[in-house]
DNA sequence: TTGTCAACTGTCAGTGGCTGTCACTAGTCT
DNA sequence: AGACTAGTGACAGCCACTGACAGTTGACAA
């Protein structure tokens, strides 16, 4: 059973969370200050740090669960399906299923208005992408036991991962430029592109 | 001609620059203060600002010019050949003479060390990462205009870079990461990698 | 119930990156 | 030579973040 300590110190952690996102995402996170955050939800700042490692970590703190929930997907696939078709279906399931996930810390439409934040930040594209870089790593990893190949001497999960990572980016970036901004959009689009990779990568593009 | 105010800043610039890679790759980013910097080249902090927009400024100065040798390199590329093969040719050449365009602003030693420091200071090789994806976007938008298609319309410019990038990135960071740490090194990576690519796509590893 | 302990929090002081301001020095130009 | 202005240093201040210490409050046993 969980004790009245660990009760308020949940509600504080999602409180910071929440009022944090909400700052970042109306008023811009290069122009939220973490006192504003503490002061919103009436604590200290150095309280802030005890939850958080830093500013950038609340903004990322939902974004960890869905790298988890994706690594998750991933392990899930069979083994027989060939790599490249494994993460492919792991990103559609992943997509599917994701609402429950972020909604038992914040409101999916804040999360989804985060990304967007995210995307259009200089300072916290950068953070995304570097852990984008760890995420891909695990990725290889479970990729080269999932054929059984050593991950150190045969560079191919690595570039397939890498890959795929690149298409996901492009996805990501063109979903948070565009108008529909729903999962629907992002799913269809997610599609649309892994199966316009060979195309691209082959020949003359004006020969269509 | 040059006038002896250009001079000075230029020296101004050039010892702080150095002073900065210095101290970056010997003792590392972090513990490395702008006051630091300053104080090695006995002039204000204040100046030190007025030279480079920050810290991360100074440690990615040289990065930003090679990024422009290879646009350079890849708009050199002759127009008949096929998106992926004019990147690869951009990215072998571009590494034969890179030597030159470095070695106006500091030693290529000192470039390379500080390379791999990008590498391996978490806050650098997310500033990197991002630095790429623009890079990635005047790619895509070079070959694009290349091919002749709309690179609004047509997602394939952006997904061929997005994959050649991913590809590099990989490269990048086994290089670092290797013992061999030679331009020779990094060149035939390149090749290994990129030809390995659509192996490591399509089908069933073991199979090999 | 009460006293003790440990967890949680606030306050304060300090560091480092970064910016605005202002006065002053030193090239530049006529 | 004198006026102009780019470049600089000194100073004050903001914000992210950290360490140290003390006060408060929930947990648990006597």
């Amino acid at each position: 059973m969980e004790t009245l300590r660990e009760r308020k110190k949940r509600r504080t952690r999602e409180s910071l969370l929440r009022a944090a996102l909400e700052l970042f995402t109306s008023q811009g996170y290069e122009r939220t200050t973490v006192d504003e955050i503490a002061a919103a939800c009436e604590v200290s700042q150095r309280t802030f740090f005890r939850y958080f490692a830093g500013k950038e970590d609340a903004a990322f703190a939902v974004q960890e669960m869905t790298e988890a929930h994706f690594l998750a997907a991933l392990r899930a696939r069979p083994p027989h399906e060939a790599p490249m078709e494994a993460l492919r279906q792991a990103a559609l399931q992943d997509w599917d299923s994701i609402r429950e996930t972020v909604e038992s810390a914040v409101p999916m439409e804040l999360y989804l208005r985060m990304y967007r934040t995210i995307e259009s930040t200089p300072a916290l594209l950068a953070a995304h992408l570097r852990r984008s870089t760890a995420v891909e790593e695990s990725l290889a990893r479970l990729l080269a036991e999932r054929e059984g190949v050593d991950v150190d001497t045969d560079p191919r999960p690595r570039l397939a991962v890498a890959v795929f990572g690149g298409v996901i980016r492009v996805t990501e970036r063109q979903w948070c430029l565009g108008r529909d901004f729903s999962l629907e959009a992002v799913r269809s689009l997610t599609v649309s592109y892994l199966d316009q990779v060979s195309s691209a990568l082959q020949g003359n593009w004006r020969a269509n």
